[in-house]
RNA sequence: GGGCUCAUAGCUCAGUUGGUUAGAGCACGCGCUUGAUAAGCGCGGGGUCGAUGGUUCAAGUCCAUCUGGGCCCA
């Protein structure tokens, strides 16, 4: 019998799966998105659309690995803003692209090549990496897809491709044309053994004993005079280094302006050192009794004052530094302009030459500067003379020639960690060479540069508003551009070079090669002569003949090929985009990278930011907030394929959703747990509402909105503000808002209140029950409604539930990803019904907290199975509103019957309980609703509503 | 060391121009249901709003300092 009333139900039937199973259904998705061309469908659908196109420019990623999760992130937000965009209805054309140059993948391909003790020609290594970032760009795609991005796969672009190789260099060549493009000396890592530079991640740091020494420095007594120093006695400043050998191109010397300075009465002379390092010198120069103090004097008090070199007849001039400390040393930094990276900065500062007279070979130069005797001597110190621990020829010259000069306090082993060549194994030296450098204001492109940056912020482009004073820092601090590199993996820097060595360059020329190149890729400069390559190329006046020039061997900084996107790309409409974008969006470390490096290479070549708004997101940490790699528990993997396979890429995409990415973005199990929980909220949601459809026909059912029942009005009410407020979070980039706020519409609005009421009159009423077909049709437009508002983020499951949705069907043709953002028809908003539904829904909460003890003490189960009473006064307009609502009470409450008392005024509401049987009343055992009395019916006695339901 | 930035329940997030006992979902605990069932419902516990000091009649909200994270520099 009981079975039998059950099968008179309207149960919910649907062939939505309610478990996901993710990991193993989503690839089908994908394959069924390619196999449909579902990104050309979108494109398709939105051509001639009249809000016009929402270009997001994608930037590249390094293909040297998997794909990160953070990487991972950064796609899936990009993802996210298209598909929204999308539906939004802007065509929103999105060319992926790929960063294939630089070091790292360089770094590893030599290594590779090193370990098989193979020798290759700069061409071939080219082609190596050539082939191994290939190779990654491949995983890397699939793994894009895996998580759901949907993209212009065809139209991807490259940094390697000769096409796109041939842009940078005509960027390069704007840059040139413009007079820009200078040639300077800039320290770098050298190794001498190999004759080249290093770049950091080729140096390994080693213990390393070096000879320290104390060096005097004459101040003439018209200096000393000048400053206000004793002139009674010799006057020395004494520096201190571990590097004897970059005395001869010592410059000046550094003194902090803030540390105070003595001078130090040795009998014979007096030295200048920082009074708190003046007993560490004395007792390193073995001077006894502690020399007394004659004068102090605050550093900046000495700037500008001349000294002389111990050994070089010239100037070394007294500097300012920030860096200076009391550490260690004298308190007086002596200053090698080609030498260091901090005694360049202060050169330039200062305008100090540059200075390196060391040539290639780890020799000093005869330039005519260096002393005679010191002319040939090399820097370099073999791996025997490490092993002996001997200093360098060069070292033991300067030591012999500072003793001659009487310059030399002291000297004393030092050990201490020391850059070392990691192919070599030889300490390498800090030395200045000739690179190519961009002038940033000599046409004023900072002051354009700083203006774009005021622009974009005044339409609210950077977003966190925070990133223009990052990026405007960056911009205003940024020295030259230093855009040459001794590198083989990029692409080459246009230059020649005569048989004096010297340097031709010019736009011309640049462009007619780019030509060449955008056919032949740049390998052709590798394998060609000069002559070859300037075959037909005409060549400006002044220049030597082609056969006499050869190539030049630097290559363009790879920020000037990630900048050159937005000219290689954009300009050229590749794949329906358009210059300037309408997005970047990034990892905030890009201010001073990618963004930057876009801003000025499209300020130098068009005038203006390539970007009308930049959003960026933080990075992935751990769930103490420290950064992943310094976490000792995650020693997995941090590869998207590695979340994926254990989560499933929409419960990845729901957690990028969740976070507010703005900040730092924290992962671990218990954050993905609770992702996974929200998940499935959603999914069951969307099943729900899927099963209890299952006779419903829209075309056929639907209920105008102004026939249907109160409490499905009030349901299409908060789905109206729902999607105001989805489309406001969403228009802000704020998804976490969009994530709580469907989570509690689900979870609240609709799992606890409007499907919980909705059961009853669902799966008991008669199918074509007014009613019933009044709360199908609301639960026709939330489920519309919702599918479209999460699409963005569960793109698989959305996707999924919308093919059930409309076909029945695991899959279908016609994509929730080509349908329209959910728009409320103006006539779902009701807020006097929202209003006096919350007048009823606390009262319901009320009514749930006076049965909970009832239930504690067993005296009912189910809220059905209770008769409630509620006593409130006649001017409370919540009792007003009960009586208003009389005979919808016991449904909203979910009870069996709702008798309504007047109290007396000033009495709060009060809510009474009693059982059904105790009221006297019957069980239906259909509905199992409280009723007083059964009838029979074909199916035995129920109550009378379920007679008329079996009738229907 | 410098620039920018973050800090509210176990977790993810709300907290309008400073104004009643700081909210939500999840998680947790205790029940109910077995007609969303590897589901659903109800009730409940839980926060000195990173710390300290200040402004104010009133501070999570304003100011200062500090602590601890993050990104970028040095």
């Amino acid at each position: 019998m009981a079975t039998d009333l059950k099968d008179t139900l309207l149960l919910p039937k649907t062939a939505f799966p309610m478990r996901a199973d993710l990991v193993k259904r989503e690839p089908g998705r994908v394959a069924h998105w390619e196999k449909l061309g579902l990104y050309e469908k979108v494109q398709a659908k939105r051509a001639g659309s009249l809000k016009g196109a929402f270009v997001l420019h994608d930037g590249p990623p390094f293909t040297n690995g998997d794909v990160h999760i953070g990487t991972a992130l950064n796609k899936t937000l990009k993802d996210i803003v298209n598909r929204y965009k999308s539906m939004r209805g802007f065509r929103t054309p999105y060319v992926p692209g790929w960063d294939c140059h630089g070091l790292p993948i360089e770094q590893k391909v030599s290594r590779e090549i090193q370990e098989q003790k193979l020798t290759l020609t700069t061409a071939e290594l080219r082609a190596k990496c050539d082939e191994f970032s290939e190779s990654w760009i491949a995983k890397q795609k699939s793994q894009f897809k895996r998580i759901g991005v949907l993209a212009d796969w065809q139209n991807e672009y490259k940094t390697k491709a000769p096409a796109f190789e041939a842009d940078i260099l005509r960027t390069f060549a704007a840059f040139v044309e413009q007079g820009l493009v200078y040639r300077s000396k800039k320290p770098v890592y050298w190794s001498i053994p190999f004759e080249t530079a290093l770049a950091e991640a080729e140096i390994e740091y080693k213990d390393h004993t070096s000879v320290a020494i104390w060096v005097k420095f004459l101040v003439p007594t018209a200096e000393a005079a000048k400053f206000g120093l004793p002139t009674d006695k010799p006057l020395f400043i004494v520096i201190w280094t571990t590097t004897p050998w970059t005395i001869p191109a010592n410059l000046a010397i550094a003194l902090h302006p803030e540390v105070e300075y003595a001078v130090a009465d040795l009998g014979a002379e007096r030295i200048i050192v920082a009074s708190a390092l003046l007993g560490s010198v004395a007792s390193a120069a073995k001077i006894e009794p502690q020399p007394s103090v004659v004068q102090t004097v605050v550093g900046s008090k000495l700037e500008k004052l001349s000294a002389r070199h111990p050994f070089i007849d010239r100037a070394s001039l007294v500097v300012l530094a920030d860096y200076v400390t009391t550490d260690s040393g004298t308190g007086a930094v002596h200053t090698a302009p080609g030498h260091g990276a901090e005694d360049y900065q202060t050169g330039l500062k200062n305008g100090l030459e540059v200075y390196c007279p060391v040539g290639d070979d780890g020799k000093y130069l005869d330039d005519g500067r260096v002393p005679a005797d010191l002319v040939g001597l090399t820097t370099l110190e073999t791996v025997e003379d490490l092993a002996a621990k001997k200093p360098s020829p060069a070292n033991l010259g300067v030591l012999k020639k500072l003793a001659e000069a009487n310059a030399l306090l002291a000297k004393a082993k030092y050990q201490h960690s020391y850059p070392h060549c990691w192919r070599s194994k030889t300490p390498i030296i800090f030395r200045a060479v000739d690179q190519w450098f961009v002038s940033l204001d000599k046409a004023g492109h900072r002051q354009i540069a700083l203006n774009e940056i005021t622009k974009i912020a005044q339409n609210q482009g950077w977003i966190p508003a925070w990133g223009e004073a990052r990026i405007r820092g960056a911009v205003e601090s940024r020295p030259d551009w230093c855009i040459s590199r001794q590198r083989s993996w990029g692409v080459p820097i246009i230059a020649f070079y005569g048989p004096d060595k010297q340097a031709y360059l010019d736009a011309g020329v640049i462009r007619a090669v780019a030509d060449k190149i955008a056919g032949k890729g740049t390998n052709f400069w590798y394998d060609s002569t000069a002559a070859q390559i300037l075959d037909g190329v005409k060549l400006p006046a002044g220049w030597p003949a082609a056969t006499d020039l050869t190539c030049g061997r630097d290559t363009l900084d790879v920020w000037i090929d990630s900048g050159s996107t937005q000219a290689a790309v954009l300009k050229r409409g590749q794949g329906g985009t358009s210059w300037p974008a309408d997005l970047y969006l990034e990892g905030s470390d890009q201010h001073r990278g990618w963004f930057q490096s876009s801003l000025w290479n499209s300020v130098i070549a068009s005038g203006a930011a390539p970007y009308k708004a930049v959003l960026t997101h933080g990075f992935i940490v751990d769930k103490n907030r420290q950064k992943i790699s310094k976490s000792s528990t995650y020693q997995k993997p941090q590869t998207a394929e590695a979340y994926i396979a254990q989560h499933g890429a929409d419960v990845i995409r729901l957690w990028i959703a969740s976070q507010d990415f703005r900040d730092d973005i924290p992962v671990d199990d218990e954050i993905l747990k609770n992702v996974g929980e929200a998940y499935r909220l959603f999914r069951n949601t969307f099943r729900f509402q899927l099963s209890n459809l299952f006779d419903f026909d829209a075309a056929q059912h639907a209920v105008p909105v102004a026939q249907m029942d109160a409490l499905d009005r009030w349901a299409l009410h908060q789905t109206a503000t729902l999607i105001a407020e989805c489309t406001k979070a969403y228009d802000a980039y704020e998804f976490h808002r969009v994530y709580q706020l469907c989570n509690q519409f689900c979870s609240v609005t609709l799992s606890a209140v409007y499907h919980d009421i909705l059961k009853d009159r669902l799966y008991t009423l008669g199918a074509a029950h007014p009613l019933r077909r009044s709360s199908q049709t609301a639960i026709h437009h939330i489920f519309n409604t919702l599918v479209r508002l999460l699409a963005p983020f569960i793109t698989f499951t959305a996707d999924e539930a919308w093919s059930y949705a409309t076909t029945g069907q695991e899959y279908c043709d016609d994509s929730i990803h080509l349908q329209d953002w959910p728009v409320a028809p103006a006539e779902w908003l009701n807020p006097s019904l929202a209003a006096e539904f919350g007048h009823l829904l606390a009262v319901r909460t009320q009514v749930n907290e006076a049965v909970e003890p009832n239930r504690a003490a067993g005296k009912l189960g189910k809220s059905l199975d209770a008769c409630i009473a509620v006593a409130g006064t006649a001017t409370d307009p919540v009792y007003q509103t009960l009586l208003r609502y009389q005979n919808f009470l016991p449904e909203l409450f979910i009870v069996s019957k709702v008798t309504l008392e007047e109290s007396a005024v000033g009495m709060p509401l009060r809510v009474g309980v009693r059982t059904g049987a105790e009221s006297g009343f019957t069980r239906c055992p259909r509905c199992w609703r409280w009723v007083p009395a059964l009838e029979p019916s074909s199916h035995g006695n129920v109550c009378p509503r379920c007679v008329a339901a079996l009738k229907s």
